[in-house]
DNA sequence: ATTATGATTGGCT
DNA sequence: GCCAATCATAATC
């Protein structure tokens, strides 16, 4: 079984996933973007909400890849993630980024009036609330709507960083970017050399 | 520019 | 009861 769409084989770790997913369009609901910024996360990751083993909440986590999970961050922010790896294994990856390209109108309206439109979904949770992510998307097939990837376009340089806003394995270079993006939720630092 | 704090709720110890 | 894959706002350097 294949699992690819938009160019992305769903199939793989979820670090090679968070970075093949960089420069992919996704659109829910007509609403959405170029991802510019991943997070991987593994059941074998202290930080990965799959790491105790499926629980009602990580139920999707545990599904099938190419599948979405959705939680609720901090009670109040949605957030949304690709299942990738196998059924029962419980991986996936965090969009945090997007670089908004369509529906614009729809995304100030829900985010309310954020005076610079950089700010639209530079961050999980207004990536969320721009694309009006809610726990009814948890578990639902990425290759029907409302969503629809499209793959990314031409060659994409992908920069690489510590995670952000855990605890535990901190030190993972699992963060993803697009290489010069202005829409990140934060800047990666320099490359070291 | 960096650092602090409140909001708000479900999941877990 | 405590903490969390966050964000907006306020205060201070």
């Amino acid at each position: 079984m294949t699992a690819t769409l938009a160019g992305v084989d769903f199939a793989t770790d979820a670090p090679q996933v968070a970075r093949a997913l960089i420069g992919v369009l996704v659109l829910v609901d007509g609403v959405g973007g170029r991802i510019v910024e991943t997070e991987a996360y593994d059941r074998e990751d202290p930080a990965s909400h799959s790491h105790g083993g499926p629980r009602p909440r990580n139920a999707s986590m545990f599904g099938p890849p190419a599948y979405v999970y959705v939680y609720r961050s901090y009670g109040i922010h949605w957030c949304m993630n690709f299942v990738c790896r196998e059924a029962g294994h419980g991986a996936g990856v965090l969009i945090r980024a997007i670089e908004p390209l369509f529906g614009l109108d729809r995304m100030r309206a829900r985010r309310g009036s954020p005076l610079d439109d950089r700010l639209l979904c530079a961050g999980p949770g207004r990536v969320g609330q721009a694309l009006g992510i809610t726990r009814a998307l948890d578990g639902l097939p990425l290759d029907a709507p409302p969503f629809e990837l499209r793959p990314a376009e031409g060659p994409v340089d992908v920069v690489t960083g510590p995670r952000i806003g855990i605890s535990k394995a901190v030190d993972l270079p699992w963060r993803y970017g697009l290489a010069g993006s202005r829409f990140f939720s934060r800047p990666f630092r320099p490359t070291p050399r």
